[in-house]
RNA sequence: GGCGCGGUAGCCAAGUGGUAAGGCCGAGGUCUGCAAAACCUCUAUGCGUCGGUUCAAUUCCGACCCGCGCCUCCA
């Protein structure tokens, strides 16, 4: 199955192959930076990414390279660590480890490679060497370097830029030493009152000092995937003006295309906005996780917008999404339990989902798709062929049905509400039915809802508000 | 001001020039001491507003209203 995406560069759809001749196919995302929580808006884009690496390799299998960054020196890591008096590397170390167990929690699978900016430093100076000889680079004044932008015919045509009106009112520009508004920082020079103990030696001729933010991308691509690439992703808040910048010098220092396929992913609104501290409306999947969601009905909501389309996230969208879950496990369950190897036939009830994630990642559609083959198919019915498809359905969204709240590990349940629970089963048992509902109402008081089985009884949190 | 995206049922959300996927919620039913779960059934003559094109528009065109994003280090 094809699978085919939009292209920001070109705005088209178009399928996405790899381009040399080894088959590999080579995929960058733009990663976090790690000086804080990444919240659920993040996620958004790390999600949709999982899902196009998944369908990269069911499609090239064992021939996707996926590499994604961690940006761990930037004006924001080195403010945080000044902040909390603490080494740089102790602050981004923290909050790379949050972020792999997020990323866990979500069920993405782990790029390939997980290069980190400072880890990277010899090859970005490298490439500002390149681009300061070949004359699409200049050292300022404090001995920064700055990317020449007028040097470079192709700049904007990711964004196009050429079609905007630059603010000129812009205390940036004033506070820095570039011959023009539009040019960036390649290498930003020490400053001691911003900088704490942060700094490298730079490229010849430029001060010490630590990279700017675009050219650590540039410089991990070409060591970890090579000058070209097959897929650059990212948020649409990338689109300009980093991924314009990162084509700009990767081009100029390689001279070749940059990457074959550009693709941005669009916002998370929570609650018809944007996230925000002061709107009360930030969240991070450990927030949500201490509201009783699972991280996975965080996924399930995440891929229920259109990637290329705003998505606006409600605490609402997490009931629906744990409700969704709970079907999809049953059906799991059913299938596992009742598939029969009588037929050996192809399943084709699940070709649609495919057919959606392959039309652009529609991942809307492709869960609509799910769920009208999962109402149409009676789980004792089906073939080993139809379990095996819905088992790669569900790998390619990335769905992990075990972990869902249903079946999630339990809170443990306070002695007291336990206690309660055995006297109303008794209560029960002895038909003292008064005494059973007056026990019902103080468990419930208590927090947990008691759920009668045919021999025994289960007792489940109730979700805080 | 410039660039771009969107407005579809109570909520979320696909989609199409020929009469509206799916999920949640809700309602009814089966089951059940109660509650829950599960299962079955039902739930937009309508797709921001007003015009236009067309045999036919929610889908194309125009205007307008509303919401959102980006415009130098925010996924």
């Amino acid at each position: 199955m094809a699978i085919k995406l939009f292209e920001s560069l070109s705005r088209e759809v178009r399928e996405l192959r790899p381009s040399e001749p080894d088959g590999v196919f080579r995929f960058y995302n733009c990663g976090p930076t790690v000086y804080a929580p990444a919240h659920i808006g993040n996620f958004r884009t790390f999600v949709i990414n999982d899902v196009i690496r998944r369908l990269l390799e069911l499609e090239f299998p064992g021939k996707v390279r996926h590499v994604r960054n961690l940006t761990d020196v930037d004006d924001r890591t080195i403010g945080q660590a000044r902040t909390e008096k603490r080494p740089l590397a102790e602050i981004t170390r923290k909050w790379t480890e949050l972020f792999h167990a997020d990323c866990a929690a979500l069920n993405c699978l782990p790029p390939h490679v997980e290069p980190t900016a400072t880890g990277s430093i010899k090859e970005q100076v490298d490439m500002i060497d390149v681009l300061m000889r070949k004359g699409n680079a200049y050292r300022s004044a404090d001995g920064s370097v700055y990317f020449k932008i007028s040097s470079f015919p192709g700049y904007g045509a990711l964004s196009r830029i050429r079609e905007r009106e630059l603010k000129v009112t812009n205390s940036v520009f004033d506070a820095d030493h570039k011959d023009d508004i539009g040019d960036f920082a390649l290498w930003k020079a020490y400053k001691s009152e911003d900088d704490g103990d942060v700094k490298w030696a730079g490229p010849s001729g430029a001060a010490e000092g630590r990279p700017g933010w675009h050219i650590e991308c540039s410089a991990m691509i070409k060591k970890h995937l090579g000058e070209t690439i097959d897929l650059h992703t990212g948020g649409v808040d990338l689109l300009f003006p980093h991924h314009e910048n990162e084509i700009a010098q990767s081009q100029c220092c390689n001279g070749t295309t940059f990457a074959r396929h550009w693709y941005h992913s669009e916002h998370l609104l929570v609650d018809g906005t944007t996230m925000s501290k002061s709107k009360g409306n930030y969240y991070t999947l450990s927030d949500l996780v201490a509201k009783g969601y699972s991280p996975m009905a965080l996924r399930y909501a995440l891929l229920s917008g259109h990637p290329r389309k705003q998505l606006n996230f409600t605490l609402d969208s997490l009931h629906a999404a744990e409700s969704a879950l709970k079907a999809l496990a049953r059906f799991s369950e059913g299938v596992a339990a009742g598939a029969k190897a009588l037929e050996e036939g192809a399943s084709t009830v699940f070709d649609g989902v495919f057919r959606a994630l392959g039309d652009d990642l529609n991942t809307p559609a492709a869960l609509g798709a799910l769920f009208t083959a999962v109402n149409a198919t009676d789980p004792r019915g089906a073939t080993l062929a139809d379990k095996a498809a819905f088992n790669r359905v569900i790998y390619a969204l990335g769905l992990d049905l075990s972990t869902t709240s249903a079946n999630a590990s339990k809170p443990s349940v306070p002695e007291a509400v336990e206690h309660l629970a055995k006297l109303r089963w008794e209560a029960k048992k002895s038909k003292d039915f008064a005494a059973a509902d007056r026990l019902r109402a103080e468990i419930a008081a208590s927090g947990y809802s008691m759920l009668d089985g045919k021999d025994g009884y289960k007792l489940e949190a109730l979700r805080k508000a």
